[in-house]
DNA sequence: GCCGTTTTCGGCCCGACTGTTTTCAGTCG
C-alpha cells in the first residue's frame, strides 16, 4: 500500500484537530502537529526509511509513540486511533475549524449545544439566529462566521497563492503603504520572504511617525475586500483576491527581532526560544532579553549573535538542520542569480513556444548569459506540436546558422525528448546524438505504479544520450499532484549515470521540491535550474527556480548552469 | 506526546485583537 510522507502528516493533522476539538492536553495537541510538520519537512520517504529499518525517534519531534503509529499507517494504510476518534466527532468538525474566527473551543460548543457537525448545518444555524443564542456567542460572531463561510467558498478550500501571484498583489501593496506620509521601512516578512513556493498570507512590516494615520490609510487601500481587524500595533485586511495581509507597526528599535519574528518559520523560531532560554534569555519580537534588559533588538544579526548564531538566510529558517549549521559555522553559501550563465530548457515557435530561436536568444543575450539551450518538445507530445525527426534536422541548421552568426552566446542544440511509458526516449539514438544535450521528461502514463514509473524513468537514464530529468515529477501546484516515484532511487540512478535532475523555475511547477532538492544535495546530485520558457517573457522566471534551489540549499557548485560553457560540456560528457 | 549536561518528570512561546462580558476567554500567528 503506498503511503505518503503528505499523508501522514495529514493523519497527525487531522489527529490534531480532532483532540483539540475534544479538549486533549494542548501539549499533547500540539505534539501531533509537530510530528506532522516535521514529517512534512523530511527529505526521504518513511515508507523507505521504515523498510531500511532506520530509527524514526531520530526524527525531531517524533517519539516512540508517533513512530509505532507512523509503522501502522504505513503497513494498514490507516491509523486506527484517528478512525475512533472520528467515531466520536463528525469529519465535518474539521472543515468548520478552518473557519476564520472558529477554534476548537466554540467548535465544540457548536457541536454540543446545537449538534453541528458540518459547514451546512453550521450556516443554517447562523441563518436563523440560533448561534446568537448561545452562551459567549453573539450576534456579530454569527455574521463572522457567514462571512468566514463566504470567503471559504470564494477562495477556496486551503487555497494558498502561488509566490509568483502572491508577488503581484504584494508589490502594488507595498508601493502604497510606502507612499502613506510618515512610513519609513516597508518589508514583507511571513512566507513571502522564505520564499515558499506558495503563500498563504502576507505579513508586512513597517516602521512610521503616526501609528493610526497607516492603519487607516492600509484598512482603506482600495483592494480591500474586508477589515478583519484593525488595532495600533496590528491590522488585517483580505484583498479582493482572498490574499489576507496583516500590516504590523514596530519601533525602529525593534525591527531586526520583529522582522526575525514574523518571518518565521514557526519552527525555527521555537528552536531559537529554546536556544535562549538555555542561555538564560528570552526571545520575543521585541528583542532578545536579559530578566528586564535588552540585549538587542535592532537587526536579526545582532539578535542572532546574541544566541551564539550567525546569520541565517530566510530561505533556510525551517528547522531543517539550519541552526545546527549556523551555530557550527557550516551554513552553505547559496546559489543567488547572478551565479546563473545559462538557462537549459526553453520552447521556441517550433514547438508550442510563441518566440522565434533568435528572439530567445536576442532576450538570453540581453540577460547576460553565455549560453541557451533549445528544447523544443518532441514527436509524442503532439499537443505542443512536438518536433519529428526531419524537424529537429531543420532547427539543428537554423540553430548552426545562429551560432555563427552571434560570438557572445551560445545556442546549444537540444530538446526535451519524451520519456516513454516503456522507458525509451521519442527520438532515435542517431538523431539524440547530433544534439549538444538531452532533456528528458514524462509527460504521459501518469498513473504507473510506483515500481513501473520508478523502472521507467531508471529504464530511460541508462540511455547514453540522457542528460537532465525535466521537471522529474511533473505537479502542478495547487492543481496536479507529483508522479509516484521513489526519488531516492533516481537520484542514485542519476548519478551513477551522470545525469542530472532539473529545477523547473516556472511558477507553478517549481520542480523539484525543496525537500527533494535537499535531497539531491545530501546524495551528491547536481541541479541545473531552468525556466521551461514558452516565451521571452518566460526567461524571467529564473529568480523563482532559484528562490525553489535555496530554499533546497542549493550552493552555485550544486547546480551544473552556474558553470562557464567549456565546464557544462564537461560535465555533461558521459565516461 | 516529546524532550532531556539540571534526563524519566515537569515543562512545553506569548502578545495583539475581538467580542462578549463586566474582567477575560478564545483565536490567531
Amino acid at each position: 500500500m503506498p503511503v505518503h510522507n503528505s499523508e501522514i502528516s495529514d493523519i497527525f493533522g487531522k489527529m490534531a484537530d480532532l483532540l483539540e476539538i475534544k479538549g486533549a492536553n494542548q501539549f499533547r495537541v500540539r505534539a501531533y502537529r509537530n510530528g506532522a510538520l516535521s514529517i512534512s519537512n523530511l527529505s526521504k520517504s518513511l515508507r523507505n526509511m521504515v523498510s531500511e529499518g532506520v530509527d524514526l525517534t531520530d526524527i525531531e519531534g517524533i517519539g516512540k509513540d508517533l513512530s509505532d503509529k507512523i509503522k501502522e499507517i504505513i503497513e494498514t494504510g490507516y491509523l486506527e486511533e484517528l478512525q475512533e476518534l472520528e467515531l466520536e466527532f463528525p469529519g465535518g468538525l474539521i472543515d468548520i475549524l478552518k473557519i476564520q474566527g472558529l477554534g476548537p473551543k466554540k467548535v465544540k460548543v457548536l457541536y454540543d449545544e446545537l449538534n453541528i457537525g458540518n459547514v451546512d448545518e453550521l450556516r443554517k444555524a447562523a441563518e436563523n439566529n440560533d448561534i446568537r443564542k448561545l452562551s459567549g456567542f453573539g450576534a456579530k460572531t454569527e455574521e463572522n462566521i457567514l462571512d468566514g463561510i463566504k470567503a471559504r467558498e470564494e477562495k477556496g478550500e486551503d487555497k494558498r497563492f502561488l509566490f509568483a501571484k502572491a508577488e503581484e498583489f504584494i508589490l502594488s501593496l507595498t508601493e502604497y503603504i510606502k507612499g502613506i506620509n510618515g512610513v519609513n521601512k516597508v518589508t514583507v516578512a511571513g512566507s513571502y520572504r522564505r520564499r515558499k513556493e506558495t503563500i498563504g498570507d502576507i505579513d508586512i512590516l513597517v516602521t512610521c511617525k503616526d501609528r493610526d494615520i497607516v492603519m487607516d490609510k492600509f484598512t482603506n487601500y482600495e483592494d480591500v475586500n474586508k477589515v478583519v481587524s484593525q488595532g495600533n500595533t496590528k491590522s488585517t485586511i483580505i484583498l479582493n483576491s482572498g490574499l489576507q495581509v496583516d500590516l504590523r507597526v514596530v519601533d525602529g528599535e525593534s525591527y531586526g527581532s520583529a522582522l526575525l519574528y514574523f518571518t518565521g518559520s514557526k519552527a525555527h523560531n521555537v528552536v531559537l526560544r529554546s536556544i535562549a532560554k538555555d542561555k538564560g534569555l528570552k526571545v520575543s519580537e521585541y528583542g532578545i532579553f536579559k530578566g528586564d534588559k535588552n540585549l538587542a533588538s535592532k537587526t536579526e544579526e545582532s539578535v542572532y549573535k546574541k544566541l551564539g548564531l550567525s546569520y541565517i538566510v530566510p530561505e533556510l529558517r525551517e528547522n531543517n538542520g539550519e541552526v545546527e549549521a549556523s551555530k557550527n559555522n557550516q551554513l552553505p553559501k547559496l546559489v543567488e542569480l547572478n551565479d546563473i550563465k545559462g538557462d537549459l530548457q526553453m520552447h521556441s515557435h517550433y514547438s508550442d513556444g510563441s518566440n522565434t530561436i533568435r528572439e530567445m536568444v536576442e532576450a538570453a543575450r540581453k540577460m547576460g548569459y553565455e549560453y541557451i539551450a533549445i528544447t523544443d518538445h518532441s514527436k509524442r507530445v503532439t499537443m505542443a506540436g512536438g518536433l519529428k525527426r526531419d524537424d529537429v534536422l531543420k532547427q539543428l541548421e537554423e540553430i548552426n546558422k545562429l551560432n555563427e552568426e552571434y560570438d557572445d552566446i551560445t545556442i546549444l542544440k537540444s530538446i526535451e525528448v519524451d520519456i516513454l511509458k516503456d522507458g525509451t526516449l521519442d527520438l532515435s539514438d542517431d538523431i539524440l546524438k547530433e544534439l549538444d544535450l538531452t532533456v528528458c521528461s514524462t509527460h504521459y502514463n501518469r498513473n504507473l505504479s510506483r515500481e513501473e514509473q520508478t523502472k521507467r524513468i531508471l529504464a530511460a537514464m541508462e540511455n547514453p544520450y540522457f542528460n537532465i530529468l525535466a521537471h522529474p515529477t511533473g505537479r502542478i501546484i495547487g492543481k496536479r499532484g507529483e508522479i509516484d516515484v521513489d526519488m531516492e532511487k533516481i537520484i542514485e540512478s542519476a548519478k551513477k549515470n551522470n545525469c542530472f535532475l532539473e529545477i523547473n523555475a516556472y511558477p507553478k511547477r517549481l520542480d523539484l521540491s525543496d525537500n527533494y532538492c535537499r535531497l539531491a544535495r545530501e546524495m551528491g546530485l547536481k541541479l541545473s535550474i531552468s525556466t521551461d520558457a514558452h516565451s521571452i517573457n518566460d526567461l524571467n522566471n529564473m529568480i523563482y527556480g532559484i528562490n525553489q534551489a535555496r530554499r533546497g540549499w542549493q550552493r552555485p557548485e550544486d547546480i551544473i548552469n552556474t558553470r562557464s560553457l567549456k565546464e557544462l560540456l564537461q560535465l555533461l560528457k558521459k565516461d
